[in-house]
DNA sequence: GGGGAGTGTCATACC
DNA sequence: AAGGTATGACACTCC
């Protein structure tokens, strides 16, 4: 972390003095929200040779911005942007592409070295990433390497249906959104639906789950709900296409792949890890929807993007696009092809966008995880043509390069939900427990206090209620235990006292309601400050009229007739009442007072029938006004308890999808120790002549005891495919 | 003037 | 059975 902090750092510093060198200012937020790289890269993970097309991206968009391709600084400018995007993706769930690194280290020396190494790390980043989504207009096929690394895919399982560019297209690509954009197409395509029905399902499920939990996300294309998905298709097709044919042998890359990729990417169902991760983005989603989603959404209608694509709908994603090219400006035509937008957009016949068919598991499985797993693991020189010429020696196929591409990617998978979600999310909900601001606050400090005063002052209530019939002077210890919620200070018993213990003054009593004997919480409770409200509206008119009857006989409107004007205004309806009935006690004692004390109470005074029932009425009133109190409270605290049980299974998920991935990175580390010895163990294997095995012929196969053998291919073969059925029996 | 929030009240069920 | 509590529904006021 440091160090890479440390490199960006480095890289913001580059990438400001190049800017100044080269005088050209840049708009790095509207490059940033053109390019959309981030989630593309958290999903597609370590498939470095797709951040290829972001590379090319930067050099397009640069075009816009009037740097000249030929620029010799270009290269650290984009680098240095880059750099910069990353830094920007530090805070939120965008990954920055360091699979560029690696690309571009080793993309640069292919167009002339490339020959020199045909099967190391680069042969396969150039075959996936360059080549794989060649259109048919594109037609220059790369290197022999290259293709044979897409035989490699393909045997990984992780490949889709070889088939024509439009077909894979069709078999993939079911999304609603698209139908919705193009209407012809999908009238061809309703056809094909039908026949893939089951698909079609499921990517209804993923178009109402990952579509819409997604909606909010960077990725997503607002119209077509496919762009977060679409950053599989780009893997996908990039595996498909540059997989042209049945592989050549594919029993020799079955049974090569059998002891290295079965039963390790079986125990994962990468289908659900994918929706894991999408759970992932659509936490993350709520974190950033907010500003990033308008950006995209709301592009403008002459969008360059969506312009260009509209005027070219043939294009292919020219993934194929080579650094050569880029470099040789022939950029205009790359346009931002990765963009989500331009991805969900309606082509017909094209081959190139792949939106992603979660139903179809191979294409699932080549996306995620797995398909990067088995895609890095596979060892280039096993392919038989590069391995025959390969030397006694066998190189090792991934080598260093791809261990740490492929771990910087995992690294990065990881920062971007560290950085990006961890702290973003699981800090800023914990930020918002611990400050307790908004919600939070009402929830730790008025809501709990208030259900726990108010339990307090419940059980105080009753205990008051005990306490006051065990106790012999029940009205004093009544006035000072003070009766839950229509308590009174010690002020107000006086004048209410004075004034002929007719009511309680109900904006103090509100408060003494809300905080239970204790007002001093109202300074915690800012939001019942407002409350002042007056619900007199049901009081009898008589009532109201001989209660606001102006003391007679009184010249003087001192100060008292003032108060009691104020007090007469702040008389609830029943006060009012009592005081018209001329009840010789308090409200607050009616309500109050435990049945004992307050039969004794009626029993004292000769009180007529209509006083009687009004007495009770008024206590019936007012105990059923603190209950009404009680169960708001309750279901506000249930509410926020509920809120902040949700957040707290948010946190709990995150926590377990990042360990989730960590595993996912230790397999893959595994897996490629396991490779690596493998390989050499293979390439130090000498027959009875002395000459190595060919490992087209031959294949090292792992024993149940732990011994290594080695076997004809064919063997491994047949074992190979009986390992992959055994987990498809087990799930029927 | 409409609508949300807060509150009181009633009816009802339950303890 | 009476009293108390819980809660949905409604009405009302205030903002």
């Amino acid at each position: 972390m440091l160090s890479l902090k440390k490199y960006l750092t480095e890289g913001l510093l580059q990438f400001t003095i190049l800017l100044s060198l080269i005088g050209v200012r840049v708009d790095v937020d509207t490059y940033l929200t053109s390019q959309l790289p981030p989630l593309r890269e958290i999903i597609l993970g370590p498939s470095s040779a797709y951040t290829q097309t972001q590379f090319h991206n930067l050099r397009n968009t640069l075009d816009g911005y009037g740097i000249h391709p030929k620029s010799i600084d270009l290269d650290n400018y984009f680098t240095a942007r880059r750099l910069l995007s990353q830094v920007r993706a530090l805070d939120r769930f965008q990954v920055p592409t360091t699979e560029v690194n690696a690309w571009l280290v080793h993309r640069d020396p292919e167009g002339s070295v490339s020959g020199s190494q045909p099967n190391s790390g680069l042969a396969l980043e150039s075959s996936s990433g360059l080549q794989d989504v060649t259109g048919p207009d594109n037609g220059v096929r790369e290197s022999e390497t290259e293709q044979g690394f897409g035989e490699d895919l393909e045997d990984l399982g992780a490949v889709a249906p070889p088939v024509s560019g439009d077909l894979t297209k069709e078999d993939i690509d079911l999304g609603a959104g698209r139908e919705v954009f193009d209407y012809s197409h999908r009238q061809k395509e309703q056809d094909v639906d039908k026949n893939l029905r089951d698909g079609g399902e499921q990517e209804d499920t993923w178009a109402g789950e990952g579509a819409e939990a997604l909606a909010r996300n960077l990725l997503v294309d607002g119209e077509t709900g496919e762009s977060f998905p679409a950053q599989f298709p780009a893997e996908v097709a990039s595996i498909t296409e540059a997989v042209p044919s049945e592989s050549e042998s594919p029993a020799l890359q079955n049974s090569l792949l059998s002891p290295l990729l079965t039963g390790t990417e079986s125990p994962f169902d990468l289908e659900q890890q994918w929706q894991d991760l999408m759970s992932i983005m659509e936490m993350q989603a709520m974190e950033v929807n907010t500003s990033t989603s308008e950006v995209l959404y709301n592009a403008p209608p002459g969008d360059p993007l969506s312009t260009n694509y509209s005027l070219a709908p043939n294009t292919p994603i020219n993934q194929n696009v080579s650094l050569h090219q880029a470099s040789l400006g022939g950029c205009s035509q790359d346009f931002s092809l990765f963009s989500p937008e331009v991805e969900s957009l309606p082509v017909a016949g094209s081959s190139t966008l792949l939106p992603l068919v979660p139903s179809n598991s191979t294409s699932l499985n080549s996306t995620f995880g797995s398909t990067n797993l088995a895609g890095l693991f596979f060892p280039p020189q096993l392919n038989g043509t590069a391995n025959d010429t390969a030397g006694p020696e066998l190189p090792d196929p991934l080598g260093g390069l791809l261990d740490e591409a492929m771990l910087d990617e995992i690294s990065l998978m990881d920062l971007a939900i560290e950085e990006g979600f961890n702290p973003v999310q699981a800090s800023q909900l914990e930020e918002e427990f611990d400050s307790d601001s908004g919600l939070s606050l009402d929830s730790s400090h008025s809501p709990s206090s208030l259900s726990s005063s108010e339990g307090s002052s419940s059980s105080s209530s009753s205990s008051s209620s005990s306490s006051a019939s065990s106790s012999a002077s029940s009205s004093s210890s009544f006035s000072e235990e003070g009766a839950v919620g229509y308590s009174s200070d010690s002020e107000t018993l006086d004048l209410e006292e004075a004034e002929g213990a007719v009511g309680y003054q109900p904006e103090y009593s509100k408060f003494c309601r809300m905080s239970y004997q204790d007002p001093s919480q109202l300074s915690c409770l800012p939001y019942l400050e407002h409350v002042g409200h007056n619900h007199t509206y049901n009081m009898a008119p008589s009532a109201l009229d001989s209660a606001d009857l102006p003391p007679p006989t009184t010249l003087k409107k001192g100060s008292k007739e003032k108060q009691a004007d104020f007090l007469d205004k702040q008389m609830s309806r029943d006060e009012h009442r009592a005081r018209a009935m001329k009840i010789p006690f308090t409200n607050d004692k009616i309500i109050n007072l435990p049945v004992e004390e307050f039969n004794e109470l009626l029993s004292k005074y000769q009180l007529s029938e209509a006083q009687l029932s009004l007495i009770r009425d008024i206590r019936r009133r007012g105990k059923n006004k603190m209950a009404a109190q009680n169960c708001r409270k309750r279901k506000l605290d249930t509410i926020l308890n509920l809120e902040r049980d949700v957040e707290d299974l948010q946190r709990d998920k995150a926590r377990l999808l990042r360990e989730k991935v960590e595993f996912l990175r230790s397999l893959r580390q595994m897996k490629q120790k396991v490779q690596s010895l493998y390989q050499e163990v293979f390439g130090r294997l000498r027959d009875e002549n002395g000459r190595p095995y060919s490992p087209s012929q031959y294949a090292l196969q792992y024993a149940g005891d732990g011994s290594v053998l080695l076997i004809p291919r064919t063997m491994a073969d047949q074992q190979a495919r009986r390992q992959e059925r055994k987990p498809k029996d087990r799930r029927k």
